[in-house]
DNA sequence: ACAACGATCAACT
DNA sequence: GTTGATCGTTGTC
């Protein structure tokens, strides 16, 4: 469990970052559908990214989760994120599985999901989250709203979406990220953060 | 059928 | 600042 620090927009069609930039195919059709529901995509080959699927069905737009603040839960977020990794050929080896257990245990909790990889890993999701609910309150992975009083007095940045220059210069700087200022479980070099 | 390319991360110089 | 890992999705032939 924990407090997303750090998001980005992807909006339509027309938005040559999206995914939705072909039209509807086999993965993202559930762009199309209903908000409110996951979207979990593999990216570089190696790397799962949570999405919510934002506005009505028929206008394909998601909201890629790209940080969550730990604020319980850090021993499982620990061993998902091992279970994840050890997956990987560099960690197959005895050696590289406990370099990558000694780095995980040394890992400050605010870093445990510091980036759109590392949320996915931490919370154990793949792709077969895909379609899951996460209005409904008895999901097993689900968004929770801060009651009023409860929302932290904090500053949230625009900055320009990361890792989208093939959309072209237009749509690469729409200012569609958002960050909390100067949180600490925000990903990226210090000067985005 | 095939080649290119990522909504990334960690290790290295 | 640079680079390798790794494979599903997409457009093209």
């Amino acid at each position: 469990m924990g407090r997303i620090v750090e998001l980005e927009a992807y909006i339509g069609q027309d938005d040559q970052a999206s995914h939705a930039r072909f039209g509807q195919t086999a993965r993202n059709q559930v762009m199309y559908g209903p908000p409110g529901i996951a979207y979990v995509y593999l990216v570089y080959g190696m790397y799962d990214c949570l999405n919510v699927v934002t506005e009505p069905a028929g206008s394909p737009a998601a909201v890629l989760i790209r940080a969550v603040d730990p604020l319980e839960g850090m021993d499982r977020m620990r061993a998902d994120r091992l279970a994840v990794e050890g997956r990987r050929r560099a960690a197959r080896t005895d050696a590289g599985a406990a370099l990558a257990g000694d780095r995980l245990a040394r890992l400050p909790d605010q870093r445990l999901a510091s980036g759109p990889g590392l949320v996915a890993a931490a919370f154990g999701l793949d792709r077969t989250w895909t379609g899951v609910d996460l209005c409904d309150p008895v999901s097993p992975l689900r968004l929770e709203r801060l009651a009023a009083d409860e929302v932290p007095d904090v500053d949230v940045r625009t900055t320009a979406r990361i890792g989208v220059g093939y959309a072209g210069p237009d749509w690469a700087a729409r200012p569609w990220r958002l960050a909390v200022a100067g949180h600490p479980a925000v990903s990226g070099p210090r000067s985005a953060r």
